[in-house]
DNA sequence: CGAGGGGTTGACAAAAGTCAATTATGGTGG
DNA sequence: CCACCATAATTGACTTTTGTCAACCCCTCG
């Protein structure tokens, strides 16, 4: 999806000089910026601030200033219904963006919370926005990200839609292991940073469920189970569970 | 969600004449555009194109330039897995836009079919793009149309996770009903452009499932079904079907 | 007027949810 | 460092919901 990093040693030096998170940079924003076009885009961002597990980027209703983008750590988005009951939206990891949904109405409309302590960029959106006039590919870059969550959006509808228990899990296994692979952790090997509830929750499923269908996985030599260490000893097979439906 | 249409009776002529269609304007495009930039905009817009009902304005793969704005008809967006299987990611009607998720892969990555007879607005998304650099409120538009594509897309994930057969169809007639009443139609009555089959992928259900509630619905006196003419007679009743999603 | 697509309905099967009991696990304070 | 508590996870028995298969109707269109 996203363009690989194909930058000389020498330059890599300045553009980390430029903005200290790399992967911030391969990831959320543009490449082929001039030195200037960097400088300004640096200043925007403002430098990390750290998150502590547990707490809130924001919540549903508070008025909208700035898209997030993780630099660190990992978190969830969800929308709270009057009741209580929570749909997750996504997780939300290493240099991804968070927020873009409060755009529309300028507040908004779900919480986030982290996972684990991390790191988070606030870009404030105002000044983005007119930052963007000035750098094409700026803009250019934001409306490609938008779009990148709409699709990913349609990839869960289609999960919620029309995949069983055992495929929705498997794919959600899978996907993960793709992103943390992007970002140079193992994919075979990881930790979940959330509940069974949150994991069913995003994937239209009971807790029980999920556990259930880690069990049998389990049994099956697909993964390897322990609490949320995940071992994917057979992603052949996880792979083939879900080969019917179109993956993000 | 959007702004409501607070236009003098003499400017709304002039914008008439700017813009052949105009609820186009109100619900695609910014308000509060100069007069010159108003042309600009509509130099931009094609004139609307007839479409036939079953014709694809594009489909999955096939590569991205413009997006669609629908002028007149109704629409329905997809992807398909390999086994065949559709997903149906969306309904579109006036003054709706498509194709806003192939921006970040430059292809479509889904098929969008007219419903009915309609009519369709191209707008080549590089000259869009290089225009709202020039005309902030256009830009801001654009962000803000994709955002309420995202919200909206979590309001379906939210009615795909949580919610049960009764409530989607309740949530799904209520939606639509809000919608026509928007666009001038009755919101009391309406006919749907879709099948049974159409509705189930979009909601997550079988056809059956789809006419069996209808049926439960019809006897329970909330709606009066013939065929694909709908009537809603308790609409305070399917509300609170939707809202005892809350059931604890 | 007959074929075919869309729609309805029933009987049954499968999948996932619910409730409940039990077992880990991790964090905290003594 | 250990014991304890709250929270998370697993598992089983049973229920509910939805899907599947099949028969049938109805309407339209050639």
């Amino acid at each position: 999806m996203l363009a690989p990093i194909k930058i000389r040693d020498a330059s890599l030096k300045q553009i980390r000089h430029a903005c200290s998170n790399c992967s911030l940079r391969e990831l959320c924003l543009p490449v082929g910026l001039s030195r200037d076009e960097m400088k300004q885009v640096d200043q925007l961002v403002t430098q990390g601030r750290p998150i502590r597990r547990g707490e809130y980027l924001y919540r549903a209703g508070q008025r909208f200033h700035s898209i997030y983008a993780v630099r660190l750590g990992f978190f969830k988005t969800s929308v709270i219904s009057e009741d209580g009951r929570e749909q997750v939206t996504g997780f939300h990891m290493n240099g991804e963006l968070m927020g873009l949904d409060a755009i529309s109405t300028t507040r908004h409309t779900c919480d986030a919370v982290a996972l684990e302590d991390g790191e988070i960029c606030e870009l404030p959106f105002d000044d983005f926005e007119s930052l963007a006039r000035r750098i094409p590919a700026l803009q250019h870059h934001l409306y490609r990200m938008m779009s990148r969550e709409i699709v990913r959006d349609h990839g869960v509808m289609l999960l919620l839609g029309n995949m069983k228990a055992e495929e929705r899990i498997a794919a959600f296994l899978l996907n993960l292991s793709e992103r943390f692979e992007q970002r140079g952790y193992s994919h075979s090997s990881f930790h979940l940073r959330m509940t069974r509830e949150e994991i069913g929750s995003y994937l239209g499923l009971k807790l029980e469920t999920v556990s259930r269908t880690l069990s049998r996985f389990q049994e099956q030599g697909l993964v390897k189970v322990q609490n949320r260490l995940i071992n994917l000893t057979d992603e052949a097979g996880l792979r083939q569970l879900v080969s019917s439906c179109v993956r993000d």
